[in-house]
DNA sequence: CGAATATAGTTCACAGTTTCGACAATAGCG
DNA sequence: CGCTATTGTCGAAACTGTGAACTATATTCG
């Protein structure tokens, strides 16, 4: 009656396997294990990949006959003969934008991920002029660097999905983002990827993370809003229209402040920026402060109203991360924003929080190191990546 | 200084191909369209798969004498040779049970989710005898039916995701069901598996469901508590120790009563069957009732307090609802449970308040046709899935 | 100094796959 | 009966990874 049960079925996708499937896949795989572990012998390859060496061997020609990578210095061992280093083609990059309300920071970032130019520009508040500025600024770079660009990458504030049906969801940025999108790609022939500042650093710990197996992560983006990237199964949790993560606009209380999106009462009203300058400015009577940065020198400076401000913010972000927590279960929580430059303001408080009445098994939870880096290295796996995380 | 770019790199997973992977892939591949869309010939297949006819054929030699499907009667076209159709075997079946907190159900459920025997039994209270009660039945059926088993599948409420550094979350269930499956398998010898009520309903849904495409969804089932399962980028999201989905713990207001789980305020103290009844109870004045059931008949009744409760209830569920919405945006929520036996008590209240306050893009939602029935039919799809979902 | 040992990288015959064109089987239609 | 269309099979060709044998190169030890 019972049965050896030797091959079941699992859903591979609905797309064929031709008999060049397998090169495909390997090609990827010691591409990506040369990226991440680099550098890299042709036997060190065969190694983690489990790959016989000839195999290795032929891939490894033909990321070379295509630049992707290049042979490098000779290593050195015990005994035998000497390896062939092989490491990325750091000549290869491309071309970075990070756009803020603020400010937006272009730079030169090769395939490695090391930033290699980087220059900071004010953008004119109308629209049709800030996307000149940028189209300017990015010609510039192109033209002063001898390099060969795969591409540009965005990471912008918002969901630049692209649905006609629904328009963009970029708060405070006046100018539409998708008509920078074809129109950079126009001008300069290159291909451009625009990504979700929080899904961009997503992007980003996942392809320059020192960890191979990637778990699962959610990055959380705290700003003047605040949003969430994603990262389960090894993609990109985006969702219809692009729109998962919006835990910002989650109704955490029923009878909170009128929030931007038209809701009462969302989480991103009680934990962002903005709700620690309101804080500030309920418990001092005085009026606003003009910036956030201003709020966080307060408190660093031993301002009793400021850190009571943060503190409370920080209550709410906890009870936010908790919420996450439980709807995800990630193994690790990354948190971004102006908050990480004083994290030791927030962090205990936050943590607290989070333990406060949470379901057994907690993520980590951890402030994001460079995140300005973050975000401009994001534009080479944006570039990189076919849709597949 | 553009480049062409011809191929990324996608990230395909940490294991190598090697030249048997495409035949892997497109085995299953005609596995599941033949499954999902029997009865299909060969062509058919091919044209569905876009294989070639030849290596369709071979594959469908290797899945006839493995006995995963037989060739059936032939068609008839407007002209040419007539086709063979293929279909499921449907001598294979699995043995599906159904485990609630008041009662059990045990089914066979042959491999194309077709229910041949069905029986309820009620258990006993004490742990021990409920396990050898379970065990006792399954063996009575697996004696009674001619066929192979593939396996057996368990619907369980909680999360039973074997990780020894935290107990079973499996509130108001007193036995361990952990124990129950290793026992199981001893028992009979056969591959016993396990699995969430809602992450069953979701496994139904994808196997059985009529959709190719295969979207995006969240199933949330209300019940004592409120648990939902994941589905994006084709997987079910399991998160830490599987615990995510635990929408039911998060707090939606600070001043709410406590849980079970420790905390105050948790969603499913204000939209569970339990906080119907808690609202009918207070709405009334009159003690508890003893069941849902009797507050849904009740209200079908035309009792203005128990369509109070239920509008109540509704409310909420919808608040929670639209919470789902913003965290995950999937394309549609189902829904499970009790209630759907009287959707058109909670449907439209639910519906409203999704809508009230929402973010553009909100899922579909619908009630899931005969629960029950999906229950058992995740009991396949539990055996089947080798893990890729 | 030369042999032994060990490691890196290459070569080649072979087996597993899919593809693609050819072909046989089969049916309807004029 | 011949024409056309469709299904299913066959076989050569192309692509891929495997695994053993082989070359290249370095260190160590007698």
């Amino acid at each position: 009656m019972a049965r050896n049960s030797p091959a079941r079925f699992a859903f591979t996708g609905n797309r064929s396997a031709s008999n060049k499937t397998p090169r495909e896949i390997n090609r990827n795989l010691v591409f990506n294990l040369i990226r991440t572990h680099q550098p890299l012998s042709r036997a060190d390859v065969a190694r983690l990949s489990g790959l016989q060496r000839s195999t290795v061997s032929l891939i490894v020609e033909i990321l070379i006959r295509e630049r992707w990578i290049l042979e490098g210095s000779t290593g050195r061992l015990p005994r035998g003969r000497r390896p062939t280093f092989l490491h990325l083609n750091d000549q290869r990059a491309v071309v970075a934008l990070d756009i803020h309300t603020s400010q937006t920071t272009i730079a030169v970032v090769d395939m490695g991920g090391k930033i290699l130019a980087q220059n900071i520009v004010t953008l004119p508040e109308d629209p049709g002029k800030a996307v000149v500025t940028i189209i300017r600024e990015v010609k510039k770079v192109l033209a002063n660097n001898g390099r060969s660009f795969d591409g540009i990458g965005i990471s912008v504030p918002g969901r630049p999905e692209p649905n006609p049906a629904h328009p963009i969801f970029t708060p405070r940025i006046k100018w539409s983002v998708l008509n920078l999108q074809t129109r950079l790609q126009r001008a300069t022939g290159l291909r451009v990827k625009m990504e979700n500042v929080a899904n961009g650093c997503v992007l980003s710990e996942v392809w320059f993370g020192d960890s191979d197996g990637v778990h699962d992560l959610v990055v959380v983006n705290v700003s003047d809003g605040i949003g969430a990237g994603i990262f389960v199964n090894g993609r990109i949790l985006r969702g219809k229209d692009g729109m998962a993560g919006e835990f910002g606009h989650i109704q955490i209380e029923s009878d909170g402040p009128p929030c931007a999106c038209g809701g009462t009462g969302c989480w991103e009203s009680f934990a962002s920026n903005r709700a620690g300058l309101r804080y500030y400015q309920e418990l001092s009577g005085k009026p606003m402060l003009p910036t956030f940065d201003s709020l966080l020198r307060l408190a660093q400076a031993g301002d009793a109203i400021a850190i009571s401000a943060i503190e409370k913010m920080s209550q709410y972000l906890g009870r936010g991360l908790r919420m996450i927590a439980a709807a995800i279960a990630p193994t690790e929580i990354v948190v971004v924003g102006e908050i990480t430059n004083a994290w030791y303001l927030f962090g205990p408080t936050i943590e607290a929080e989070m333990k406060h009445n949470s379901l057994p098994g907690l993520p980590r939870l951890r402030p994001s190191v460079e995140a300005s880096t973050a975000r401009l290295r994001s534009a080479v796996a944006m570039v990189m990546n076919e849709g597949s995380i």
